[in-house]
DNA sequence: TAAAAAATATGACTGCGCTCATATTTGGGG
DNA sequence: CCCCAAATATGAGCGCAGTCATATTTTTTA
């Protein structure tokens, strides 16, 4: 019994974790951020009001936490609906799209997230975004890059900068969109003419 | 002195909100925005601790009160900036340029403004947000426009969507930079790659 | 296995932003 | 000039996120 030793405490450590994310989500969706207080949380979860701040040092912290696997998946349906459309263009909507669609769901919690996805607190939330950045320009990358061996873009065009740049195009857009300053519609338009202007620039 | 009738209430609420106004932006200067508390704002402008919020529903919406009226003035600055260098690209750098040295002078209190400008919480922040955000898009449709009258930019780019995609890339790097993924070198040099292959598409 | 050490959990407590019932000030009508 | 209604100011009080000294559990040492 003494062999498991060294994977006891971690082991309790890990479940109770799981437990106080999977609490906190079903909070949040339900209830919304502001409205779930951190005693709901720890109730939920079975563990005392304290204990929530030694796996997440803010509130803040846990809702990254919560999506942050989340929306790692989400990319990787949006990389895999874009390779189903044809012409750069149509592959970078459908990426985003499929994006979108995730945060249209819950609107007032994409607000929150998007907030804090551009206001980083902590150190554990920084790795969680920039793990989620690198793969999300990644795949844009690979999407550029697949576009020039179509000769579709410049062989010339650097890639990192232009995923960067699509990338700019939609988050500025999505911003207005959950802010409410667009309608659904909209947005879909101003997204596709925006980022026909940035490949003009590519092709 | 009856005459004066329909402004000495008013007279009194202008003069007060100016106090408080002008309480908030020294702190929030000199202390921070979270270590400022809505009392100190208070007391430092001689008013009880419940008047703040009959001024401003929230500590945020003060920030953007303070900071409205200044930002205003940088996109100006920006402008006149822009229209002393030469060619579309210098001229959108040196506009950005401008802003970006307004916000790296307090770099916290800028991050915490940008986050507020990406989670408007309130009639008013909204009308002030987007009063800005015209502004700014405005002074840089005017600079695509006249680059079209040089012949350097294609008269069949649509004005607005330039402007906002110039923007939208501005915005994603100034991020990077105010969240400390970028320092100041490779901000300068990342926004005009970028900017640069945006405007590939715009020429 | 006993005792010391380290890691983790606890919940009473603190300080904050913000609310709201009450008090005060203001402007107009008689 | 006085009274009344509306607007504004007040500060005690509330609920919350987050802290911290203490208690409990787990691991290591002997």
């Amino acid at each position: 019994m003494a062999l498991a030793a060294p994977g006891r405490r971690e082991q309790n450590k890990l479940e109770k974790r799981g437990r106080i994310i999977a609490a906190a989500r079903a909070l949040f969706t339900h209830k919304g951020f502001d409205a779930t207080t951190s005693q709901e949380i720890a109730d939920a979860a079975g563990v005392a009001g304290g204990t929530i701040f030694t796996y997440a040092r803010t509130k803040e912290d846990l809702l990254i936490l919560v999506f942050h696997d989340e929306m790692m998946e989400v990319v990787e349906r949006g990389f895999v609906a874009a390779r189903g459309s044809a012409g750069l263009l149509d592959q970078v909507i459908a990426f985003f799209e499929t994006m979108v669609v995730y945060h249209v769901r819950d609107v007032p919690l994409a607000r929150v997230l998007m907030r804090q996805l551009g206001y980083v607190g902590s150190e554990e939330q920084l790795t969680l975004v920039q793990e989620l950045m690198t793969r999300v320009l990644g795949r844009l990358a690979q999407l550029v890059e697949a576009a020039k061996g179509q000769g579709e873009v410049d062989a010339a065009s650097p890639l990192l900068p232009s995923a960067r740049s699509l990338f700019a195009i939609y988050y500025y857009h999505l911003g207005a969109l959950l802010n409410g300053y667009l309608d659904r519609s909209q947005f879909d338009r101003n997204l596709r003419t925006d980022l026909g202007v940035l490949l003009r620039g590519l092709g």
